[in-house]
DNA sequence: TAAGTTGTTCTCAGGTTGAGTTGTTCTCAA
DNA sequence: TTGAGAACAACTCAACCTGAGAACAACTTA
């Protein structure tokens, strides 16, 4: 049999059925703390649960394309501040009771987005919010999107070590001030100014000055900053160091 | 409708008829290279083309289950040698006309395993070898498979940095020199044996001493080896540095 | 105008790394 | 049996990086 022979006489249904969804871990920040987007569900299965947004890819549809078209279902976003959302691959999840209907496989990806305005539920969805992640407990949550919370917010405390990814989370011209920010709210520490200045400015590629400064000091306060915008970097070397956890070491 | 009724009406052939397999980069340190499991399609497409081992992912199989049952049909291995094999999700790859059949979306694998014996072919393949990477070229390749190599030996790369998995591709008990052997071939830089030395000892809980020595010196002289087995650590905290690569900085 | 805050730059001690050296134990071949 | 070479393990030392704190000027509000 040649290759076209086969092509022909092939049939897809052959084989068992699975679904395959896009699901977004979308992350931002909103008054100094890491908020993560998320919908109430309207229908079974996990009607009225809080689930990510997410759904079945289209036939002609790359992953990442589904991922960023239902990312900009649910905020509305579009055009130039949709294209500035950094959008990762996450993990797969597809364990095979995890959706009560049928065998679900799940692409979950990674959002980083700057402060958005609010989400506006569609269709599928009662409502749609950025909740502070630290009101999250998994018990509210459908499926397995706990896990894949979890596993989205261990992916970027790690990502910002290494990867210029904290400028996402602002415009474009940003002070060092609030780009430290970003670090102490994903990461949960405070970090040292001085320390952090320091460092940002030694690593090639990671900002680059615009030359101009605030317009104002601080709220209450202090000299006007320099202005940055992200330099052309796409690692960190060397590596920004996450302060230590609790050491689990016995 | 409540949930049940709904469950009830449900109806998977409404959804669009898409295939999920699971692929798997297996990697293994053979006389001092770095060789990859690849076997050779008896079937249409890519007929005669290398590509890795894998497959339809069975209705009730989780994916990593897969995974690892595709990586046992190929290679002949069980039980304790099997289940020593480290093996993590690597990426999934869903681009609409990555398989000329249909739409196919594969989550790939990436596995370290030590030393094994020759694979053998089953009956989707002609063919099944250990190849060495560096042999390797994308022409020769079916479906992306060039592509997910590439990922999967840039993962390994850097996963060799903060995990300690190294000692997935020794026997249980090793030397440092020949954990430093691994290092050396999947960076593809020699390291200084004494730097190394003394950092791998300094890692908690990398390495632990198994009190015995090797029979033996070196095959060309040199003292007894002391045997180390992996410890309990997770994580290499600090982690080690890889040799930097020509920088890309401009 | 005074008091307090903040951005930025220093200083300094401690730790880690890269490179090289030393001493000892072993294998191989003359 | 012995000498040459190899390899493991431990060491030294300079260079660099980090964490912690201090200094100081430029701003804010009261």
């Amino acid at each position: 049999m040649n290759e076209q022979d086969f092509l022909a006489a092939y049939d897809p249904r052959d084989y068992p059925a699975v679904a395959v969804t896009v699901d977004v871990v979308a992350l931002t920040i909103r008054d100094g703390a890491l908020h993560l987007l998320l919908i109430r569900r309207a229908a079974p299965p996990y009607a009225g649960h809080w689930a990510l947004p997410g759904g079945f890819v289209r036939p002609d549809e790359d992953l990442a394309a589904g991922a960023r078209r239902e990312l900009a279902e649910e905020t509305g976003l579009g055009g130039e501040r949709l294209r500035r959302v950094h959008l990762e691959q996450l993990a797969t999840y597809g364990q095979p009771d995890r959706d009560p209907r049928m065998r679900v496989v799940s692409v979950a990806h990674l959002a980083f987005a700057p402060d958005l305005p609010d989400p506006v539920a569609d269709t599928d969805a009662d409502d749609a919010i950025w909740l502070p992640v630290t009101a999250l407990t998994s018990r509210q949550l459908a499926f397995d999107h706990g896990q894949i919370i979890d596993d989205g917010l261990e992916r970027a405390r790690s990502k910002l070590e290494y990867a210029p990814l904290a400028t996402r989370f602002l415009e474009p011209e940003f002070t060092i001030t609030e780009l430290r920010a970003v670090y102490e709210t994903v990461w949960g520490h405070p970090l040292h100014a001085g320390n952090f200045h320091r460092k940002v400015l030694s690593v090639p590629g990671f900002v680059e000055s615009t030359g101009a400064s605030t317009e104002r000091g601080g709220a209450r306060g202090g000299p006007r900053a320099k202005l940055y915008r992200a330099g052309d970097a796409r690692l960190l070397h060397p590596a920004l160091l996450r302060p230590a956890r609790e050491e689990t070491v016995r």
